[in-house]
Order: structure tokens, then C-alpha cells, then sequence
DNA sequence: CATCACGCTGTTTTT
DNA sequence: CAGCGTGATG
């Protein structure tokens, strides 16, 4: 039994004030490592200590995982009923409460969540139908479009005036995108659907508008508390405002310098008007770090220093002397791998332990080579962020089969469905699903469309798993293996890789294993996705390398930090599309970034990389403000690290590219040349395009396109 | 109509 | 690396 806790001993003085003051709006301005985390969980124990039932506590973190490890500790300081305290992201709790009120809304309480990806695939084929007119530049492709969408609905502008602000290459498509969005929204309306931005912009709208809504849930969540405030855009926060409106009882946390999501038109100055929101706020600051030592902050303090808007607070630490943060000019991609492996393996040998260390970086993709040397090198790794894996292709295909028992009216899914059965394509799976909504099929009855071919018995086979699918009481686990025993000869068919792809649907059977009903675990992937394999499987969190891109590293710390910086970063004006040329928010994200390491940072960047696609990066903005050396680095070249180079041209560079451009790669490589590759074998080059990438006709696999994996080809 | 091969293009980050 | 359009093929 935890014994009663010494807030004194265990908070100084400005965090105590924050978890004491429990009545009334609360403001605390973190800086990084400042023991933000350490404070709502002191709070959260607090509160429950005092007599306040865990579920009248709501805690708004960004993830899942977040809200996971915080109530965690809580339960270790005061009790296990900590566990109890509703926590999640603001799109979690927006879907918990649509669920139970989305018909006052004039929808379905069985909407269907669309992610990312169905949204852009939804665009596209509404896109497709308006057959738009081809101008002077390409209509923006389906990803580009959800951009444009999402940002205008989270920045609550019309599409016109977002594109001019952020696209103004795509102004002459502003009437046809502006149509789009129409026909979008009343699709949605339509079917029943509801994308990431709708779940957000539906609980601010059902709070505003209800007020029995607003008092329920004022009622249930007595208390607050929002971490990461500096990520919230205005939506979420009149939604906070609404959440707390009468009992005032909100806390938030956050950190302007940390802001790093405008792309989903959050803004750091909202948390500067919270006060307005809340008039009798008490504001707190948190400047001292408790994480890293005096020659980190000594950089990142001079990072921030370099910042246009300047802010107030300025870091310290107890933690005196260290090692001062090197940054290495480690010329080339692959040369930048070599250095962090040896880099590690060194430290290894000294006794350091592999999780001790993160590499972090922008981009997904950044890592890419970096991957590849690590796996020559046999140093096992995590890799957070990036490529989710319930978005890939063979996942979302299986999943589709599940969700159209569960809405029969996802035609988004239906459409994926049906284009996988043989000699179905887009114009019959639109006829079928025309079909199914006239005459109120149900799912399985898919087999009976008149249209069928005869002795064509793919639409039978479907309609047979559908049919066991919605068989009553099936087990989620059950119906993922009923969808895996359909689906595996499309795979193998449609994929090359299937061994992979293979393993990854028993990774889905094995989360779905964990549910009772389909509807949930349906849900819960789309809305709290797992992030690595690690989520999936727990044997993968020990002992490896973790590898992340700056935005899923948030709130996480390692004793020895790397940053690897790529040369493609935010370009300046000069582009008309440069939507972001915001060095500001590079150099917060480089602040995010620098201040995980606990110990000992490591920045490198690939100085004389030239942008494989965006030539005009190199005198951009990019590491302007590495060059720019900030106080207190030392800068030393990969010398001792990595083994003098090849000859030049082994590696794609822009002269490259340029030069080899048709026939032959920059590894010299040509068509027809006989090859072996580490994980293929033996195989032939079939074709060269691009400059950048190899088509390998291999004698056990087939057919595959390499890109990046090229540079591993040896001849022979 | 569906499918395949080919060449070209491209900011990114998450819920 | 992946997606798209195109033109040829089944």
C-alpha cells in the first residue's frame, strides 16, 4: 500500500503550485525536460488521494501511449484507481462521445471513422468523376488535396483563401478543388462517414450547440488537464473552453518553443490566449531541466536564441558539466550511416547498453540508408513514425472485408473489396455497389448481382467470407482468420513480397485477439494505431536501437541522442509551392529533437549531399542554422569513423543523375548485367529508369522494382 | 473492360 | 518509394 506522498520532497517549488492548485484554470508554460510529465502525474495521484473519483478526471494527451504511462505512474504513487482516470487523445474522445450523440447531429450513431488514407482515396475517385480539365500544371494529387482539405477545415478557412495563403501554384484549380470539398462533405453526409478533422470539428460543433451535451460531460470530467497544449489548434481549443465552461476546473501544459504541428493548424499563440479563454488563470512557469546537461542546454538555449519570436523562458540545470554536443559534416548519405553505426558499436564496446540510444529525424524516409547499414552491421532496431502499419496495402485490403459487415454502407471500402476480385475493376465495382444500395442487399448477397459472369466464382468466394464474417458473435481474431484464409491467394498474386505481408496479417490476428468485438477493434486501429512493431509485439521493445522521426520522439528522452539532418529540409521562397518555408519551425523541430539527450547529442548531416529531386535546397534555408554554429559545439569531420571513400559517382547526387540519367546507374550498373543482391540472390537488370531506379528480373523472386535497395547490388 | 508495362513526378510530420 | 496516367495487350 503507497504510503501518503511528500509532494514537497518529491516537486520544487513552481511544480507544487501547479499540482496543489485544483480549483479554478491553470496555465503552465514547460520548457523542455522540465518534469511537465512529472507534474500531471503528481496532479492526477493528487486528485485521486484528495477523494476525487478517477472518472471524473479526464487527461487529453496526444497519444495513447502517452496517456498509458502517465496514469501508470500515477497508480505507483497513489493507487491502482489511478488506472480509471480517462485519458486519450482529443480525436479519441471525440469519437466516444459521437458514438453515443452523433444523431443529434443528423447522423448515424454506426458511422464509419475514415482515415487518412480512405479519405484520400475518396478524394481521388470524386476527383475523377468532376473529370477535370488539365491547365498549365497537374490538378493536385490525392494527397495534396487532403492537405488542402484538412488544413482549411482545422484553420476553419474557405478553400479559396487557404490555397492563395499556402498553394498558390494551384490557384487557377480553386473553383474545381472548392467544388470537390462540396461534393466531399455531402458524400460523407451521405454514407456515413467522418474523417480524422469531422471528428473534431463535430464535438465542437455538438457542444456548442447542445447544451445537455456540455452539461454531461461537464459533469463527468470535473477536472482536466490537456499536456502538449502548444499542438492544439483553435477547434480543440473551444472545445477545451466548452469541456471546462462551469466548473472552470482546466489545466493545461505545454511548450511554445516545442510547437511543431502547424501542418494541422495548430499554433503555438494559442496558448497564449488560454488567459482569454479563461480569465482568472493562474499561470506557472517550469524552467528548470531536470534531463540534460548544461553543454545541451548551452546549445539548445542558443538554438532558440537564433528564433525571430523570441520567447521568455530560458533553460538551466543542475546537471553541470558534460560533453559538449559535436556536429559532423559527415559529406555523404552513406558515409553518415557508417558513422553512427561505428559510432555505437564503439560505445557499445565500452559497455553502453543499445537502448541507451536514439536516432532521430525528420523524415521517414531519412533513415532509409541508415536502416540498410544497420541491418549489415547486425545492430537490431525500433523505428517509430513514419509508414504505419495499418495503412499499408494488405492490411487495409483485409480490414476492408471486416468493415463493410460492420457498415454495409462503406463504399469505400466495398470499392476496395470488390476491385481485388479477378476481372473486377472500377467500372463494375461502381456498378455492384450501385446494385447493393438499390436493392438493400446485405453484404454476402454481393454474389447475386445479375451482372456476374458465368463460371466466374470470385464474387461467390466473397460472398462466403462475408457471409461467415457476419456470422453473430464471431470473434474479431475468428473473422481476421476467416478474411486471411480469402484473401492470401490475392496477395500472393498481388504482391511480390508476400512472405512479409504474410507475417504481418498474423501481427493483425494477433491484435485482434485482444477484442471482443469487431466494431472496437475496428476503431481503435484507425484511431489508436499501433506505432512500431514493438506496440505489437512486446519481444521487440528490448534491447534495440530506437530509430524515430522528431515527431513521434516527443516526450521521450535517451542518454545519447544522434540527429541526422538531411539536406532536402524547407527551401526557401524562391519555390512557388514552398508552403512551408518555415525555418521557424525547422529550427523548433531541430529544438524538439536536441532536447531528447539526456547526456550526449550528436548532430550530423551529409554536407555535400545534393537533393536528389529539390536541387535548389542546398543554399536554402536547410541547415542554415547549423551553419550558422550556434555557441558551445564542437565540429569535427567522420574521420576515424568512417573508411575512405569510393570512387566518385558511387552514390546518386544531382551531377550524377543528371549524367547517367537513362542507361546506367551511378553504381555503374547496366542493363542486362548479371547481379546478386544480400537478401534476393542471383538475378539480371531488366530495366534502368530514372537514373534511381533498377528493375531486377531475380531467380527466386521474380520480378522487383529497387530503389534505394539498388546501391546493395553487386555484380557479378 | 480489365490488366500490364512504362515513364514521369514528387515535401514532410500525425490523429 | 509509390502513385499516376498512358498506351498496348488480353
Amino acid at each position: 500500500m503507497p504510503g501518503k506522498i511528500n509532494y514537497e520532497r518529491m516537486l520544487n517549488p513552481a511544480q507544487l503550485s501547479a499540482v496543489m492548485a485544483n480549483e479554478g484554470p491553470l496555465l503552465v508554460i514547460a520548457g523542455a525536460g522540465s518534469g511537465k510529465t512529472r507534474t500531471l502525474v503528481y496532479r492526477v495521484a493528487r486528485l485521486v488521494e484528495k477523494g476525487v473519483s478517477p472518472q471524473n478526471i479526464l487527461l487529453l494527451t496526444f497519444t495513447r501511449k502517452a496517456a498509458g504511462e502517465m496514469l501508470e505512474r500515477a497508480s505507483g504513487l497513489a493507487d491502482e484507481r489511478c488506472k480509471n482516470v480517462s485519458g486519450g487523445t482529443f480525436h479519441s474522445l471525440a469519437h466516444r462521445v459521437l458514438r453515443a450523440h452523433a444523431d443529434s447531429l443528423g447522423f448515424s450513431r454506426e458511422f464509419t471513422v475514415l482515415d487518412r488514407s480512405d479519405m484520400e482515396e475518396l478524394l481521388q475517385s470524386l476527383a475523377r468523376e468532376m473529370h477535370v480539365e488539365r491547365k498549365s500544371i497537374r490538378f493536385p494529387n490525392r494527397s495534396t488535396l487532403a492537405n488542402i482539405l484538412s488544413k482549411a477545415a482545422n484553420l476553419q478557412k474557405d478553400v479559396k483563401s487557404l490555397v492563395k495563403s499556402e498553394y498558390e501554384h494551384f490557384l487557377e484549380y480553386v473553383p474545381q478543388i472548392t467544388t470537390l470539398a462540396q461534393l466531399y462533405v455531402n458524400y460523407k453526409r451521405e454514407n456515413q462517414l467522418m474523417d480524422y478533422d469531422d471528428l473534431i470539428l463535430f464535438l465542437r460543433d455538438l457542444l456548442a450547440q447542445s447544451e445537455e451535451v456540455r452539461e454531461r460531460l461537464s459533469r463527468q470530467y470535473r477536472y482536466i488537464m490537456v499536456d502538449e497544449y502548444q499542438d492544439t489548434n483553435a477547434i480543440q481549443a473551444e472545445i477545451v473552453k466548452w469541456l471546462g465552461h462551469t466548473h472552470q476546473n482546466v489545466m493545461v501544459v505545454g511548450d511554445d518553443s516545442q510547437s511543431i504541428y502547424s501542418f494541422r493548424g495548430a499554433n503555438y499563440k494559442n496558448m497564449f490566449d488560454f488567459p482569454r479563454l479563461f480569465p482568472q488563470v493562474k499561470i506557472i512557469k517550469l524552467e528548470e531541466n531536470y534531463r540534460s546537461t548544461q553543454p545541451i542546454l548551452n546549445f539548445t538555449n542558443a538554438l532558440m536564441d537564433q528564433a525571430l519570436e523570441k520567447y521568455t523562458k530560458c533553460l538551466f540545470t543542475r546537471r553541470g558539466d558534460g560533453e559538449v554536443p559535436r556536429v559532423v559534416d559527415t559529406r555523404t548519405e552513406p558515409e553518415q550511416a557508417m558513422f553512427v553505426c561505428r559510432f555505437i558499436k564503439d560505445q557499445l564496446q565500452q559497455g553502453r547498453s543499445i537502448r541507451d540510444f536514439a536516432v532521430l529525424f525528420r523524415a521517414a524516409y531519412h533513415s532509409f540508408e541508415l536502416e540498410l547499414e544497420l541491418a549489415r552491421e547486425g545492430i537490431p532496431f525500433v523505428k517509430y513514425g513514419g509508414f504505419k502499419f495499418a495503412e499499408s496495402a494488405h492490411i487495409k485490403d483485409l480490414l476492408a472485408h471486416l468493415r463493410v459487415v460492420v457498415n454495409k454502407g462503406d463504399t469505400v471500402s466495398w470499392g476496395r473489396i470488390l476491385r481485388l476480385v479477378k476481372n473486377i475493376g472500377q467500372r463494375k465495382s461502381q456498378a455492384i455497389i450501385q446494385w447493393l444500395k438499390q436493392e438493400k442487399a446485405a453484404p454476402w448477397e454481393v454474389a447475386q448481382w445479375p451482372g456476374a459472369a458465368k463460371g466466374d466464382d470470385g464474387l461467390k468466394r466473397l460472398s462466403g467470407l462475408l457471409g461467415v464474417v457476419s456470422t453473430q458473435g464471431l470473434a474479431p481474431e475468428k473473422a481476421v482468420k476467416a478474411a486471411i484464409d480469402y484473401y492470401e491467394p490475392i496477395l500472393k498474386n498481388k504482391f511480390d513480397d508476400f512472405p512479409r505481408r504474410e507475417k504481418d496479417l498474423e501481427q493483425l490476428a494477433l491484435i485482434a485477439s485482444r477484442y471482443k468485438k469487431l466494431r472496437p477493434f475496428l476503431d481503435d486501429l484507425i484511431l489508436e494505431p499501433p506505432t512500431s512493431v514493438a506496440d505489437i509485439d512486446p519481444r521487440f521493445g528490448a534491447d534495440r536501437l530506437t530509430l524515430s522521426t522528431v515527431h513521434s520522439a516527443k516526450g521521450l528522452e535517451w542518454p545519447v541522442v544522434f540527429i541526422i539532418w538531411a539536406m532536402d529540409g524547407y527551401f526557401p521562397s524562391t519555390r512557388a509551392n514552398s508552403s512551408v518555408h518555415d525555418i521557424e519551425e525547422e529550427r523548433r523541430l531541430m529544438y524538439v529533437a536536441a532536447t531528447r539527450a539526456k547526456d550526449q547529442l550528436i548532430i550530423c548531416y551529409p554536407g555535400e549531399e545534393v537533393p536528389r529531386v529539390w536541387h535548389m535546397a542546398r543554399e536554402g534555408g536547410l541547415c542554415s542554422f547549423i551553419r550558422a554554429l550556434p555557441q558551445g559545439v564542437t565540429v569535427h569531420d567522420s574521420r576515424g569513423y568512417v573508411p575512405p571513400r569510393k570512387e566518385a559517382g558511387w552514390r546518386v547526387n544531382a551531377e550524377a543523375v543528371q549524367h547517367y540519367y537513362k542507361n546506367r546507374t551511378p553504381t555503374g550498373l547496366r542493363l542486362g548485367d548479371r547481379v546478386r543482391h544480400p537478401a534476393f540472390g542471383d538475378g539480371v537488370i531488366s530495366s534502368i529508369a530514372g537514373g534511381e531506379k533498377v528493375e531486377v528480373l531475380f531467380r527466386d523472386f521474380g520480378r522487383k522494382l529497387l530503389h534505394l535497395g539498388y546501391t546493395s547490388l553487386e555484380k557479378v
